[in-house]
DNA sequence: CTGAAAGCGCTAACAC
DNA sequence: GTGTTAGCGCTTTCAG
């Protein structure tokens, strides 16, 4: 505190008798501002500097058209005082506030930290800063947290909706609000996202398990109100008929994403007559519990029984056996996010873009050749 | 679109005429404003009444004063009109912002994500949102953010900074800037922080152990320029001793919280001519390495050796056998940290409070009496 | 190349 | 109770 009361430029402040606006605790008499930390202000350089305030907003932004040595000063000064300007007042004239929004249902899902570190690293790259909101899948925290991005006039959002709210979505579209949605994607709405190709994955994992000799191949589906569910069911699907297997209903199960529908499915299936030699399930939770009804049932993984999961969860690498997964590159995901949504952000014209990333089959140790 | 165009509220404005500010590209002569998204302002709001800003203002923030009449027509043309405040421009006039920022390490690290859901569950509970920020442990992207911070003129941190970036907290503190510590306690800044009792966490650990029957306890050290590698190791040596147990050097491994070096350490451990019974490990991660040195060296867990972790993370519950460990009550440190951030930032006086969460050991399989 | 001044949207004295 | 007005700190015409 000291150094900045003793400062040489508060004393020679022309504003130094403003009103003390909302700082009232401050002690009485002395020369204060309104602004909470006393925070220098373009005022304070541009006295220093003898200049106006204009041209110090100049140098400030890299404007053409100042003079060399005026602009050297000014740094100097600015250097010297070590001013930052305020990026609220910045944002006010300017209307645009260097932040974006990222809105996703459940950080404590280990498929969204990377996403979100993704989006952090290159928003930071590309000068903007992430505000961020959890949802739990709530639509009414979904409209929540959109109305709060806008109210705090973030540049764009980031966003990952729950199943049916469209609504939301639409109304960002009508008033032209840059947005991109990221891993799950809601066709009828016309904007950018970020995606994988969830058809083209899921057949990399069933074509893998035929190639390993597998011809009973079981399917513990997504959550069906989702793209990605419905997707990669299809891709299961199609990759069955195309090496004329037959789809056999019972070997198809409606998980939903959680450990626990894993777990069920994968009993009921062991449960079956006839029995499949392999499962691939939609996600790596619904494996894992997969893993736990098998143990439960003495099937030996991958000896009794093949698992293929997706995502590559970081637990994937760590159980044992080690699960044998499709990879998506969530870090990526938020990169390109990110990335889309500034492009977005920068221009005219709304033209929406559809990036598509793709995965990899990681073949580990839950996998075996049929006999 | 359209529906806003043809709004009424927008042909009767008077300011419909002023200068389209950074929008140039709206089309040519239509009536336009500045702001990007043609938002309502509180003028917009003010006209239909037939009433100032001011009152308009009032009712917006709940002040006294102001007719009832007056306030129900106010806030039926608020809804009608799906008016929302400026935060910006509230930020400006206010000179706070209802905006905390976050700055964690990694947030891929499993420990940080449920710290984010608690931070964030609870800001917004009180009204604010949060701003990330992840550093990699990196120093300069440390100073980084919190510039970004206070250049974003966040109302409060919320951080969790490396080893030696006291630097950086000293400036905080000399500002009078509100910030609390999570987790990573430097002990020599005044400032507030939540943290468990590390001490006591480990004394669990290795109490239990020896309830258990073990004599022969090693311990594999966190990073110990951390006061969290510190405090785990002094517990466990303070156990120790009140057990007249003899603290042998050769049973105590310097690690660093990764994977690795718990492998590491482990591997050494078991080398051992006299080999421990039992390892208490500072991290979960560590443990984890431990699991992979002590399956390399065909020892059993917990047939041939015993193994405690620390943290609880996810996977901990997940892997074979199932990771006995001392919880730390994350989402909590997150909650407890935004309360007493925010309740800082509301408080004339700083004073500042230390709240030490509490720890809890989960018994799973990895230990097992000794014979 | 530089300065004066108007404004971004809102709040808060102060007056009536 | 309500309106007037002067800011908040910065950017951006428009003159010169």
């Amino acid at each position: 505190m000291i150094d900045f009361i003793s400062s040489p430029h508060l004393s020679i402040n022309i504003f130094a008798f403003k009103t003390a606006g909302g700082c009232q605790q401050s002690p009485a008499d002395w020369k204060t501002r309104g602004n909470k930390f006393m925070d220098k202000t373009i005022e304070d350089i541009a006295q220093k500097a003898g200049v106006s305030t204009a041209t110090v907003s100049r140098v400030l932004n890299n404007k053409p058209d100042v003079n060399d040595e005026t602009k050297k000063k000014i740094e100097k000064i600015i250097k010297e005082e070590d001013y930052m300007p305020n990026g609220i007042a910045r944002g006010l004239a300017k209307n645009k506030t260097l932040t974006i929004g990222l809105i996703i249902p459940d950080i404590s899902n280990p498929y969204f930290p990377e996403i979100v570190r993704g989006s952090e690293n290159q928003s930071k790259k590309m000068g903007y800063s992430l505000i961020f909101c959890e949802t739990q899948n709530n639509k009414k925290e979904e409209k929540r947290s959109i109305d709060l991005m806008r109210s705090k006039r973030v540049d764009g959002i980031l966003l990952s909706l729950s199943k049916n709210n469209k609504q939301e979505l639409i109304k960002l579209q009508e008033d032209q609000f840059p947005f991109v949605q990221i891993d799950r994607f809601i066709p009828e709405i016309q904007s950018s996202c970020v995606i994988i190709n969830n058809v083209n994955a899921a057949c990399k994992a069933v074509n893998y398990l035929i190639k390993k000799g597998h011809k009973k191949i079981a399917h513990v589906t997504g959550d069906l109100k989702t793209q990605t569910g419905i997707k990669r069911k299809e891709g299961y699907q199609k990759v069955i008929q195309e090496n004329n297997l037959k789809i056999k209903n019972k070997w198809i199960k409606q998980g939903d994403y959680t450990k626990k529908s894993g777990y069920e499915s994968m009993k009921s299936l062991l449960d079956l007559s006839e029995k499949p030699t392999a499962v691939y399930f939609a996600n790596d939770l619904m494996a894992l519990g997969g893993y736990k009804a098998a143990e439960e049932k003495n099937f030996k993984i991958p000896d009794n029984i093949s698992i293929v999961g997706h995502d590559n969860i970081d637990i994937a690498s760590l159980i044992k056996p080690a699960l044998t997964t499709v990879a998506q590159p969530m870090y990526k995901l938020g990169i390109e996010a990110a990335k889309l949504l500034i492009k977005n952000i920068n221009e005219k014209e709304n033209d929406y873009r559809h990036k598509i990333l793709s995965t990899k089959l990681i073949e580990r140790e839950s996998t075996a050749e049929v006999r």
